[in-house]
DNA sequence: TGTGCAGCACTGGTATACAAGCGTTGGTCG
DNA sequence: CGACCAACGCTTGTATACCAGTGCTGCACA
């Protein structure tokens, strides 16, 4: 038994808060996050604190500049894009290799998954986290399900479009019915409207950001270079 | 002009040191890594070193057992399938998007590449730089250059699988001609070639495995939950 | 009133000190 | 001779101190 011992490290611990923090938006792109406050925020050194920033940083939801700050990055459509290819290859690769027979509780977890999914008003959070269930689960039925783990690491920029996008239309229903149309294709065996309905599914993000630009443009990288600065604000004691 | 300015911090350095070492085989799978051993050797004091550690932890390339030890991760088969499933998965894909028009200076790019791949007694670690470029040039083609960054960082057990692997054959040849193939075939724009060509050429590390694992068993993972332990060892002063 | 410059507050990068835990090791006791 | 156990040395995790650099701020001066 190879149980990988994962120890709860402060580092951990204030990873894994951050993390959460920016791709549900709570802490907004542009934010400015000073260490020192961090770490007495969360009553810790600024030891954990900064390991975690500077694993954020390599995922590219943080941006950090020496001598200046570390701040939340903006959603740069160019990495949108990265992240939508890299994610859809992988997902359209898999059904390809998703066998005639099909793992029975994988199949029942998904479904449990998906009626769970259409329930009336679900949370918008609770519906991302069944989401990443969902797609996650297909992968285990191609026996790919490790391969999962990387592609979250990299589509850290696309998650928060489609927050974006999802909070703008306050429906999840089409995706919730585009989860059914794949999984009813994964199980029929038709993988050629699998593959199609997939690629729908995945590219529905791009749908969304133009339009977002023009209502949050300041949520949005610019090619400009410019960077964030300090600013000195009135604090009442 | 939005020039990311990448400062030569020590972090920086230490990283891209030890990730090369550890990507060489100069450490191999299962060296102790000492946090105290690598600052007094490279001239830092812990935190670039424990900084680098944690980031390469984070790829995989090392293993960090909290008050036990760090150690370079011994090569596992499962994580080269998996780094190969998404590599395979990412090229392919982007071949598919290879426009009919192509780059002019890439293809130059190229075409002098494959000329030095072919030149004869190539260093074997020169032959893996080329081997990068080409295929960074191929992404290039079909505008997914930056997806590449990330396979980089999710095929380090992959590298050192087929840094083993052609170590053991000692010719760079039929890799070389495999490479000029796919690139006549996208050239020529004949895709399933292209494609065909290409998943060969990727899958070729799978040859390998198995025989390397008889050779070299102490360089590959086993799945026993076993963990490496300290040794005491005699010092001759 | 406008302008320039020096100081200052804050930043992240680095070094160092301390804490907690594991595994060996060598001695002691049965 | 064997088994236990306590102490030690080393590990990583965390906290803290110091440093160089950056950009604002407010005063001095024209």
């Amino acid at each position: 038994m190879a149980a990988p011992p994962r120890p709860r490290t402060n580092r951990r611990v204030v990873y894994e808060t951050l993390r959460r923090k920016v791709l549900t938006l709570e802490l907004p792109p542009g934010t400015a996050l000073s260490e020192n406050e961090l770490a007495a925020a969360l009553g810790v050194s600024r030891t954990p604190v900064r390991e975690s920033l500077i694993l954020l940083a390599d995922e590219g939801l943080v941006q950090v500049f020496p001598q200046v700050g570390t701040f939340v990055s903006r959603v740069d459509p160019d990495r949108v894009r990265d992240a939508q290819f890299l994610r859809e290859a992988v997902e359209l690769a898999a059904l390809d290799d998703v066998p005639a027979e099909l793992d029975p509780d994988v199949v029942a977890e998904l479904r449990t998954n998906l009626d769970r999914q259409r329930a009336p008003g679900i949370d918008l959070e609770e519906f991302f986290a069944l989401d990443e269930a969902f797609h996650h689960g297909l992968l285990q039925l191609s026996g790919h399900a490790r391969a999962w783990s990387t592609v979250v690491s990299a589509k850290g920029h696309l998650d928060r479009a489609r927050r974006l996008g999802l909070k703008e239309k306050n429906t999840t229903t089409p995706f919730a019915d585009q989860h059914v149309e794949i999984f009813d294709a994964v199980v029929a065996g038709d993988l050629p409207r699998a593959r199609e309905t997939m690629r729908t599914h995945l590219r529905a993000v791009f749908d969304d950001i133009e339009r977002l630009r023009e209502h949050a443009p300041e949520l949005f990288a610019t090619d400009d270079g410019s960077v964030p600065v300090r600013r000195n604000v009135v604090v009442w004691e």
